[in-house]
DNA sequence: AAGTTTAACGAAACCGTTTTCGTGTTAATA
DNA sequence: TATTAACACGAAAACGGTTTCGTTAAACTT
């Protein structure tokens, strides 16, 4: 890079001291309306830019927020960054983006070099691998240190922190009452194994709405997909079970059991009624298009950046951490209709 | 945040100079065993972590790249992203990223925040609103700072830095040979207006293929959408003239092509084939699924990274910008086959 | 015993900026 | 005329590190 002009180099060049320059350039009073101006003009002329590291060595903030998510390549977490840069552009933030990967090792990384000074606060939404082998010392020694951390989607109880979390039991419970009100009567649910918390929410709002209908949980209609098999190959295995609808967590299970049903000669949504989770690309154009829960990553990743700035910039208040429920809502399309 | 430990906390508290405390941390010679102990344990048990800020001061270098992306929820970018990511992270770095959201004002300030020092290199796809009014000027003053910029996918050529691009040409070229191979004769063109250029390039792709074939372009069969406008309703039209091939410039523009070509009694593939571009979800999980031209966003953020971290890190030698073209292929699938 | 090494550490400068607290001039006041 | 404001500016510390260059004392040469 071409040595920069400084508030150095102004000075020498001007015969002035830094500090007359820091103060003419903010056109400090204590400045003569001559000597303003010469410096004025000529900081304008090169271009000058304060350095932003230094200021931010000074004010002992950088106005940036780390973000850490275990993927990107994905409808959801790219519609939650979203929402976190939106929100934090409008606080004057920046963001710096990193992944996990699901990993439990990317992230105790990430988190590592976040924390050393270059971000003022850190937004999370937890990798699998750390959720399975439940280790989150990492996170509390965040904790401990004080550096503003919010959590969201995938968060943990045990981590003293804000968190923003979507009412996952409870879209589960409307996604099922959906099925049922269709009058389906054997719905399969497709879901993660259940360390993954989201997916065991989810799971649970499935059982509460079958309750209420006086209908016993079949542990058989419940599978959890193993995703490093076949996934196509699980699936039909529950079709074998003659079911009338199925409740997929998230928008590829659906749409693949759309395929299944398809395959098995069944009409989506004559035979049975299809519901997915997330209401990305795929449900919209897919064939029929599926009806799913919304997850409104949008306002997750805004109302997380928004919690984290508030605890940034209030940190002399004594703190007890929120939680922000999102409610979530079906999108109704052409893979659910009642049954005939 | 909680006081943190720094080295001055260091040496104060163990009665050292600062400078000791550097040395010995970075477990220098000049530093006896039992002084170099003293302080490391000290400094474990306490957590120091060197504060990254001041380092970057001083070093004249933050490592963290900086990423201008036109926006964030869609395929190809949150792929290109993943790419540049995975490769900053082998080289140690780390990657700020800004949306311009197509926006030429935002892409201005986003350079201007970038520009100041909190990044080492930056890497830009072109807003669509940018390269509408043609104003490059933020762009070309980065260049005269010798900051290392790369540009990818949406380059403009007048800009003096290194670029990474699609073979649009070719891939448009490649999307209409296999039309024209499946024995398409009528084959519209669903594009995006003129200025984007990537659209164009394909467009020329596409008419060098309708050459070669002898088929003289029909303006008709090109139509260029308004994005704020009705987009099923644009399609319907180019569909009256009986059409037997469709060539979407995104995906989004083949899926609902399919939409209309079903909506008018006809049969993809059997009665029509119809071609995308981006391999996104939508594609694979469209029904039929759509065959289209893979960009390889993964590879082109991964290349963009490697090229700018090259430049940043061998800024002495002189320089000359390099253009590489990443070429790409059709993944064929259930949309097209020979017409019978 | 005198000179030379070597070991172990500290002082100070530096990265770029802000800000407090002087300080020397000049102008206004008593 | 002596005192006091007001003005315009500079010195220095601070943010948290690293690094060069002393400096001192002990250990080693010859």
């Amino acid at each position: 890079m071409r040595q920069k002009v400084t508030i150095k180099t102004i000075s020498k060049e001007l015969g002035v001291s830094t500090s007359t320059v820091s103060k003419a350039l903010k056109d400090s009073h204590e400045i003569s309306i001559e000597t303003k101006e010469r410096i004025q003009a000529y900081a304008k002329h090169y271009n000058y830019k304060p350095n932003s590291l230094a200021l931010q060595l000074r004010n002992q903030k950088t106005k940036v927020i780390g973000v850490i998510l275990p993927k990107i390549v994905h409808h959801f977490f790219s519609t939650v960054i979203k929402g976190i840069e939106e929100g934090a552009s409008e606080k004057g933030y920046h963001i710096m983006v990193c992944f996990s990967n699901e990993s439990y090792k990317k992230e105790v990384e990430n988190l590592k070099v976040l924390s050393n000074g270059s971000v003022d606060g850190i937004i999370v939404s937890v990798a699998n691998e750390t959720l399975e082998n439940k280790d989150f010392d990492h996170f509390k020694e965040l904790v401990s240190e004080e550096i503003p951390l919010v959590l969201f989607d995938r968060v943990v109880d045990e981590i003293f922190c804000d968190k923003v979390v979507v009412d996952d039991a409870g879209a589960g419970y409307k996604a099922t009452k959906h099925l049922l009100e269709n009058g389906r009567k054997k719905i399969a649910l497709i879901t993660t194994p259940n360390h993954v918390n989201v997916g065991a929410l989810r799971r649970q709002g499935y059982e509460k709405a079958l309750i209420e209908n006086y209908i016993k949980t079949d542990k058989n209609l419940i599978i959890e997909i193993d995703e490093k098999k076949d996934i196509i190959a699980q699936i039909e295995e529950v079709f074998k079970l003659d079911i009338d609808g199925v409740f997929g967590v998230n928008e590829i299970y659906a749409a693949k059991a759309i395929i299944v049903a398809k395959k098995r000669g069944l009409k989506v949504p004559e035979d049975i009624s299809i519901i997915g989770f997330t209401d990305g690309l795929i449900s919209r154009y897919s064939s029929p298009s599926i009806t799913t829960v919304v997850q409104h990553g949008f306002t997750m990743g805004k109302q997380a950046v928004e919690l984290l700035i508030e605890r940034i910039e209030k940190e002399s208040e004594i703190y007890s951490p929120k939680k922000i429920v999102i409610s979530s809502d079906l999108k109704l399309r052409e893979s659910t209709k009642p049954s005939s």
